[in-house]
DNA sequence: TAGTTCTACCTAATTAAATAAGGTGATGAC
DNA sequence: GTCATCACCTTATTTAATTAGGTAGAACTA
């Protein structure tokens, strides 16, 4: 499905998505209408989801962050996910198997706003809570190739 | 630190990175070299860390995640963490306070995948999983102003 | 107060990038 | 063997980014 010079690609864009066409071209031996080609594809097929920007936390004042474990209580399965949508500061959010749970990212200006934001919660889920200070250790997309595995 | 403008600027590039300078500059109603100042020192900065293209884990084989938590024997907290460093399935990582461990995003291809990656720390850690199958609820960035608190 | 500096912006000209148009050769189907 | 199709190419055109130089207003200084 993605051949290798597709992955090359989508390395050097994850690294840097303004990298122009001409740039990309030359690292990959290919003339830049193709590279067009091949990343109007990738879009296509929903390879490449989004061109973005990543964003300081602590730029916008995010000194806190959180990992919260939300299990709501019988029946409030869809009330707590609505729930979840509408509030702003929370990041990644993914319903996991085993404990029926929600796994969620918060971003917080003080541990007072996280206590004020699971309080909105308390009474249609059981959370607990883990507090990470400043920085995650590491933010990284899937792998591309050479996995543990190295079976793509 | 951010004004207003920055920060409808980096609203539209987290929707779309490509967007144009001369239509950033339209939506914002400045001419395009004021936008690429700003864009610039919003780079300098740190603000915006970087530009960047958003995959699709599935489109590269990844039809499971995981969230695993992971608290090292006494002692073995760095082995852990080089660890996960040099294994290229683990996604996003934090360090976390409270129970002090890792709570980290693993990129598998199956369940004998996952195994033999929690295998590979079992003597070093201890460890939970829980598993998210298919696509996570939401991934999101923090939000840019309009919190719960409104207090930006 | 008058002069100076700094900042954030502008316009116009230049440079660079992306796109569109049209062509070639290899591969596989009929 | 002919015809499509595909992935690529080059060249020309269009569009975008950058650079250079200038202005108005705020704050700073003598």
């Amino acid at each position: 499905m993605l051949d290798d010079l597709d992955r090359r690609l989508l390395e050097i864009l994850i690294k840097d998505s303004r990298t122009s066409l001409k740039e990309l071209a030359q690292q990959v031996g290919l003339s830049s209408p193709s590279v067009a080609e091949r990343l109007r594809r990738l879009e296509d097929r929903g390879v490449i989801r989004a061109f973005t920007v990543e964003i300081d936390p602590q730029a916008l004042g995010y000194t806190l962050q959180a990992i919260v474990r939300i299990r709501p209580l019988p029946g409030k399965l869809h009330i707590v996910q609505k729930l979840i949508e509408g509030i702003p500061e929370f990041g990644e959010c993914d319903k996991v198997t085993g404990d029926d749970c929600f796994v969620a990212r918060l971003f917080v200006r003080s541990i007072g706003d996280l206590d004020k934001l699971l309080d909105r919660i308390a009474d249609k889920a059981e959370t607990s809570t883990a507090i990470i200070k400043a920085q995650p250790i590491r933010r990284r997309p899937p792998p591309l190739a050479a996995t543990a595995f190295s079976n793509p």
